[in-house]
DNA sequence: CTCGTTTTATGATTAAAATCATAAAACCGA
DNA sequence: TCGGTTTTATGATTTTAATCATAAAACGAG
């Protein structure tokens, strides 16, 4: 996260976006650096028969899409509103201005780059070589530490969908289902009302 | 890469590995920066019944490793030398200092990183949404453009054995052995004696 | 050059998750 | 609050890659 008055002195412009509403696309080349003001956003690939994989989720005060920007390459993926957002965005070429200037922010970028390969080198292994129940597990203990999951009497709640952790996890809908009924009778995991507690 | 010069000037020491030597192992702490001088290292992780699933292939001039380095968190996976190889290792606290005094190096750092999760936002996508075929070619695509692929009169030679292939995609040995076959009936790859072109 | 190991190969069988079908409960927008 | 959509749920069936078995070819260390 880079203070929002640093990137607003660079020339970043707030933006809104709706719910569902695209933020950039699979194949388009990178314009803009992207700062979540509030909202939540998710990364996404679709495969040939409209099966999705979602590469991350991101809330607020977190940046996404930036490897794209670095190397001059094409997005590998699709951004979409999960939720009503505001984002504030900052052209390519003001952006890296902003980190010639400014050397700690290189040091920061570093950060949120070395933390999200962490994640993705866990569920990588996670998802080749492990069964779903595993998987899904993994998922949602990482997400304790890094996504917005709150802590009430019942544990954390873990807000996601049953879909939505299919779709992090490469398991289908019924089988995220039967995996959290097992860890639930395992006693890893608590169902109330249909809301997951760990 | 960063110029070996400057590494040894914050007191980087080369140290040798045999081929199988274990450099580092999963869940132990980072204590230095390693580059390649020669060889062949990969970082892998096995699951309880042995599986294993390799994260990364790494040659001479590349780096690995840094993620957890950054972080102060424990490693996700082992790395483990390919060939016997020759590394230069660099105490985390020198590499922090010369991170600190030579600005560029952290852009550098972070072109490195913005790769390898760009490498392993694809793959993710693939394993979990495509069939065998798609991921084995994707991966071999990959590795065009970024391992060091040789290209002779019969097209890039794929120097990975189907194991490895396999390792990289979560598929087994026969399932890659079959996946290439059907490849080269469809004209994607050559097989030319048991050895793969594209 | 030889012997043991690794790699590639192929066929048969199995297991596990995907798929298909259906439905109740919950949620949400008009 | 009504009606449509999303989410959770469960059972039956199918498909696909894993597994198991076996072997030839190639490689590599001594």
């Amino acid at each position: 996260m880079i203070a929002s008055e640093l990137l607003e002195k660079y020339g970043a412009l707030k933006k809104s976006f709706e719910k569902g509403e695209i933020i950039f696309e699979e194949g388009n080349l990178p314009t803009h650096y992207y700062q979540i003001i509030s909202g939540e956003i998710k990364m996404s690939n679709y495969n040939d028969d409209g099966r999705e994989f979602i590469q991350g989720i991101f809330y607020k005060e977190q940046s996404f899409g930036e490897p794209p920007l670095f190397l001059n390459q094409k997005y590998p993926a699709n951004s979409i509103a999960v939720e009503d957002s505001k984002i504030l965005l900052l052209p390519k070429s003001n952006f890296m201005k902003m980190l010639e200037e400014n050397a700690s922010i290189s040091i920061k970028i570093i950060e949120t780059l070395a933390q999200r390969l962490y994640y993705k080198s866990v569920m990588a292994a996670e998802i080749s070589t492990h069964e779903p129940e595993h998987r899904v597990l993994k998922l949602i203990d990482h997400g304790i530490a890094y996504f917005n999951f709150k802590k009430d009497q019942n544990g954390f709640l873990i807000n996601f969908t049953r879909q939505q952790i299919g779709d992090l996890t490469g398991l289908r809908v019924e089988t995220v289902i039967r995996a959290i009924k097992t860890l639930e009778k395992k006693g890893e995991l608590k169902i109330i009302n249909r809301k997951v507690y760990r």
